[in-house]
DNA sequence: AAAGCAATTTGCTTTCGATCAAGGCAAATT
DNA sequence: AATTTGCCTTGATCGAAAGCAAATTGCTTT
């Protein structure tokens, strides 16, 4: 019972996506659907098209959604982090592969039990929509990105979204509010495959910030950010 | 009576996304509430952040979706084609400008009312959301083309792209089927902001294709395909 | 601590697309 | 008819990022 209710607290509180709307009730009723599945780095969670036979919530790690051309270039559509929804509802296949990029905990729901809670619950699917239009709204932001930024603003715009993101779900581990500091989840490559970049172009600029003491490397995966203002600078502003 | 009927004909049959899942008599529930507009190229249907206070459908003409950087650089993010559905249902706002392309037939359906039919049209919302994760793939299979593909290639895609489009809602005027001939909507300006390239460049290319004999063009904006199989070769092949 | 190995960085060269600058063409204006 | 204007094409040059090849760093394993 208690483990019972932990298992609530820690699928409910941090799913935005799919609880944000509901009762506690109804949680109860997804709850009673959910099991749990530890993941590797690397995992493959669904191979392009093949199909889904599960929804999940991420309970923590990232995922990242992968599309590939004939001749292997790759690019990153969407990345995942804690409290984020996986799956299409009522949609047999997805045009891309998922796989965790870090070891990854997630909240599993059988698909055809998730569907018929979705019809039952009222205001559930509305929700879900509602998450999907966010989801949207992110990916034209990314093709403003990869269309008409220059590597070095490609660059600060990742790390400050990834920073953003750490925060949002409580893995920073700093101080000064102003001055994240976090683990990069992504290889430099994977960096490489959601910016449109190389691996190289990603090092150099990189390097170039750490020269000019905007941000701050221990080892190749922690990163702090020391000067914020120059940070954003880096990454221009949006207007319209 | 008669004109209320060919206005059932021309927004009913023609719109996929809101009224493919409907009945007989919940169209006519949304005829009832639907009015239509003429808009001129170039009007601003949305403005970046604003509210929009109608949502609509595409009777004719395209609509494009742009977001811009401080410094005037522009991606285009979204191409809606007739049968398209304009408008995020219970959003107050759309983080982009919606900007019309060519002369524009709407459909048009107060925001309140519409929102009403939605909730109290059962499936209505579903439709919707289906819809959404469709132009979500849409836009994630566009962000491998503006991460990943070389100039040509993406000329090459936004050619077959367009064809593709204006054959399916009736536009092409061609005889045979394997040999498309139709009218681009963009200039070129627009289309390289929808490839995240320059003018000059797309010129280029389109120049390119027409000396390899793999397009003709008729002025600036007639376009026919004449060899399909390589103009898809000079596209690539996705795969994963 | 040393070895082994993969990931990252760095230097150098090349290439693709951007930028700059004319020039052509057709429709609109006078 | 002459001029302006907008849009597109073409040529020449430039520059940012790609490509390639070491060198280096940072983990793992022993």
């Amino acid at each position: 019972m208690a483990e019972h209710l932990l298992r609530c607290e820690s699928c409910s509180v941090r799913h935005r996506a799919v609880c944000g709307a509901l009762e506690h009730a109804e949680i109860e009723r997804l709850n009673a659907i959910a099991h749990h599945k530890l993941l590797p780095p690397g995992h493959v969670i669904l191979h392009d098209n093949a199909e889904m036979h599960y929804f999940a919530n991420i309970v923590s790690g990232v995922v990242k959604l992968t599309k590939t051309l004939a001749d292997g270039r790759q690019q990153i559509v969407g990345l995942q982090f804690a409290s984020d929804f996986l799956g299409r509802p009522f949609r047999a296949q997805s045009p891309y592969t998922a796989e965790t990029v870090t070891d990854v905990h997630l909240c599993t729901y059988d698909k055809g039990k998730f569907e018929r809670l979705v019809k039952d619950i009222d205001g559930f699917e509305h929700r879900l929509f509602q998450h999907t239009l966010d989801e949207l709204d992110s990916a034209r932001e990314w093709m403003l990105l990869l269309g008409r930024k220059s590597a070095g603003e490609k660059v600060a715009s990742f790390l400050l979204m990834v920073a953003r993101r750490m925060e949002t779900i409580g893995c920073k581990a700093s101080d000064d509010p102003n001055r994240p500091r976090f683990n990069l989840p992504l290889s430099r490559a994977e960096i490489a495959d959601f910016l449109g970049l190389t691996i190289e172009t990603v090092s150099r600029q990189i390097s170039r910030l750490k020269v000019d003491k905007i941000i701050g490397l221990e080892g190749n995966r922690t990163i702090s950010i020391l000067d914020m203002r120059r940070l954003m600078a880096a990454m221009e502003q949006e207007r319209d």
